[in-house]
DNA sequence: TTCACGTTGTGATTTTTTTCACATGATTGC
DNA sequence: GCAATCATGTGAAAAAAATCACAACGTGAA
């Protein structure tokens, strides 16, 4: 199968949400350059991105939106069957918890893992939580496919390498720590700190 | 003066910070190979990233951890001067401020805003916080650089507009709007569930 | 002094990503 | 039926980003 950049995905995933609030108000059908506007990525941007999963309007009526969304779901496949872990149930963690349980049941935050004792052996926002050590033991029973981590920065490469002798080879990471993965390894960095001083060198100097 | 990606300036904020961590620990001069291994980037990447800021090391010793630091430092220019507001203090907005508050005073947030009357009027995590109406007001009277969007989806491009009013043109948007914006503006988007969403499509697919 | 080694700096090249631009085709109004 | 209009799909071009690969240099050992 056709590998795709990490780009493309992104982008189609941008389109696959809109689409679905699109459709709630708007007619059946959608043009390159609505998605455009609605993305700021350009229209052509648009019309390779949908190229890349084979989807094809008309063009009188551009692309039909409920027949593109469904394209887009088949592309990327998501489904409840996936679940998530999430290690740290911290200020962010559990940030993160509540917002996924406002989201519907589509996907959903399977288990949890701290150390800290007042977290652990109870459900949190119907969310299982452990004690950390138990990782091993708990992952095995799962059908866990991506990981959360949102430790501490001196901890999050133990963190992750236990996801990854657990089989879980896609990972993001709320941590400034620079993760050691093997390369078959997905990791998403997700570095606030890095984004702030990306912001406040752009504000002073144009791109 | 010359322009620089994106991408570069993020590459260097993440060489600064490592080499933070290095000087404490280990000696006073580091090789691209080292930076290359710590973040994944390759070496010829690295050195390249140094070369646009005209930093320059030496073929016997590498790099010189501090003066590098240093020319970092001078290119990114970032210091205390410059602060940051944000708005929406509910689960995701206190996490961020927790997690500023932990980071020294290098670099703080200085206010925020919100609507909920239980949160406005009164200092959260040492931070001023006011209600939102009250934005124009409270912006002409400091020196913000950087505006933080935490609030629900549906209300994130009014505040980016009100930021932008204030001349605030460099923002970090948490939700998963995707915000109309001059053309000048910033934005760095942070969507979680767009990470998740290609996390999950990159578990199942190789890149 | 001379040589081997390991590293930098960078021109050249390759790869990836985005944009351009236009032929093609569907629709509408007359 | 026909022309005018407007979008699509896509080859080709351009731009951006990353990698290659090697000359040049400094060091230390002999
Ligand atoms: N709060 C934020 O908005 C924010 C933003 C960006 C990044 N981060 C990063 O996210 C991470 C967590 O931040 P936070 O604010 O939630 O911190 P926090 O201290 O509130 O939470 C950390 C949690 O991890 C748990 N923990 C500690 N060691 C552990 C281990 N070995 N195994 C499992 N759990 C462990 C702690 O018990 C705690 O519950 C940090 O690395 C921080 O740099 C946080
Ligand atoms: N919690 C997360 O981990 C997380 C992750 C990703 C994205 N987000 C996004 O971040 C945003 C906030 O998430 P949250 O979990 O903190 O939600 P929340 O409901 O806990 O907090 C929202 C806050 O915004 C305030 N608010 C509402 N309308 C406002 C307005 N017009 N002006 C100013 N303040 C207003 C509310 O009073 C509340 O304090 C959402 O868009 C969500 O999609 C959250």
């Amino acid at each position: 199968m056709k590998k795709v950049s990490s780009k493309v995905v992104e982008r189609l995933l941008i389109y696959r949400r809109l689409l679905r609030l699109y459709m709630q108000t708007d007619g059946p059908n959608i043009y390159s350059h609505q998605l455009s506007r609605m993305t700021g990525f350009s229209s052509a941007q648009v019309r390779r991105d949908l190229m890349e999963i084979g989807y094809f309007g008309s063009s009188a009526h551009g692309y039909d939106a409920e027949e593109l969304l469904k394209s887009i779901d088949e592309f990327v496949n998501i489904s409840e069957d996936f679940s998530i872990a999430l290690v740290g149930l911290g200020q962010l963690g559990r940030a993160i918890l509540d917002y996924f349980q406002g989201h519907g049941p589509n996907l959903r935050i399977e288990v949890g893992f701290d150390i800290n004792p007042q977290k652990i052996d109870r459900v949190i926002q119907g969310c299982r939580c452990f004690h950390v050590d138990r990782m091993d033991e708990v992952l095995k029973n799962t059908n866990i496919l991506v990981g959360i981590i949102a430790v501490p920065a001196t901890n999050a490469q133990d963190i992750a390498d236990r996801f990854i002798s657990n089989g879980i080879n896609s990972l993001l990471n709320y941590t400034p720590t620079r993760l050691q993965l093997p390369p078959h390894v997905f990791v998403e960095n997700i570095d606030l700190m890095n984004s702030i001083e990306k912001a406040i060198f752009f504000a002073r100097r144009p791109r």
